[in-house]
DNA sequence: TTCTTTGAACTGACCAGTCAGTGCAAAAAC
DNA sequence: GTTTTTGCACTGACTGGTCAGTTCAAAGAA
């Protein structure tokens, strides 16, 4: 990579981590384009000199952010599926990714869960294709451990993976905005007693 | 109640509906009064008669909208404890009764969850109280499941409940927002399963 | 020379909140 | 029974401010 466009990248990484926490804090509408050079340490004109608008240098940040959850998910099933484990080991380490992920990223998570949902805004067709890459790492390993009789084949694959990754994410905001006194452990071990049913009975 | 009381509480209820819809599909700060007021079919006027500004017409919202939840929740816990159901039986009448919420008021939850962990908001205090008071619900069940025996005595109750919480709200926004031909009854049912520990295992 | 960044001034659209005034139903006065 | 008054609920044009996006001359970096 020339100088020239890792400077380009250095401004741009700068950007979007001054983004990402100012949206997460106050939304897209809420944070200006002023805001978001301030913190970046850069003159407004430069924001413009790199991206189209303030909408495309938010939907590439959302790109950005899905694109390293996914990498990091998909890392832990083949790490888990290098090492002989189980399928159920596999969604046990990708809950364990997501937590990392979040605590690392909080911002970004923030963010996303605020905006996935929302209907009739710009980037929509954006989340909804990066929404779907995610899910499909979870419902890859549903899937197998179904194939290989280690999960039920009662399951429903695509509710169980909307849940599954819900419950992580959920836990994990709570878990950072109310509860910041906990281990990552301790979130991780409730959220595991859940996956394998170890919540009712003695 | 005479006529002028039940005309302004109707007028403050159509303004209710009209910003929940606008507020959960483009966010707080890009829905604007007038939008709002359109909307309701009133003058822009009306609005700052009824409410001191957007800000307090966004806080009554919110907790009008998590009244009507815990009270839901609360009423689906009780009714089981009433016909003599265990705790884990409650907990799944509550998983129901979440369902049904967001069923019958899916822009009031997509609202709720893109707030709930933004931080620097005028009306975070105002979010907390609140979201304490549906959480407690849940805890309450856990507890009292784990003080009779039902529920193993190892589980973490605050980040079990955010947890649950958190299962059943993305896997019903997911469900609203990207798999709408499945009933409720799938739905609940997936939930269900992970509840009772049904997903690994033949 | 070429690419990137700066910074400040500017524009025009948009928007929260205000306020003087209207309409109307019920109470008061006669 | 009719007229007058009261005050609540509502109206919508207007104001003061904000902000995305533009422009550009100059400077720095490679």
């Amino acid at each position: 990579m020339d100088t020239q466009s890792s400077r380009r990248q250095a401004t741009r990484t700068k950007l979007y981590e001054a983004a990402v926490t100012l949206i997460a804090e106050q939304g897209f509408s809420a944070t200006t384009v002023d805001e978001i050079a301030e913190r970046a340490g850069v003159a407004k004109g430069t924001v413009y000199y790199n991206f189209k608008s303030k909408t495309e240098l938010f939907e590439e940040l959302l790109r950005h952010g899905v694109g390293l959850l996914t990498a990091s998910l998909r890392a832990a099933a083949d790490e888990t599926a290098a090492r002989g484990g189980t399928r159920v080991q596999a969604l046990d380490a990708m809950i364990r990714a997501g937590l990392v992920f979040i605590d690392r990223y909080p911002a970004f998570t923030q963010l996303y869960v605020a905006e996935l949902w929302r209907t009739n805004r710009a980037w929509q067709s954006t989340l909804l294709v990066v929404r779907q890459e995610a899910v499909a790492v979870v419902e890859t390993v549903l899937r197998e451990g179904v194939a290989n009789g280690e999960l039920s084949d009662e399951i429903d694959i695509p509710l169980t993976a909307a849940a599954l990754v819900g419950m992580v994410l959920v836990a994990a905001l709570d878990w950072q905005a109310f509860q910041r006194e906990r281990s990552i452990d301790d979130v991780h071990a409730a959220l595991s007693r859940l996956l394998h049913g170890r919540v009712s009975g003695r």
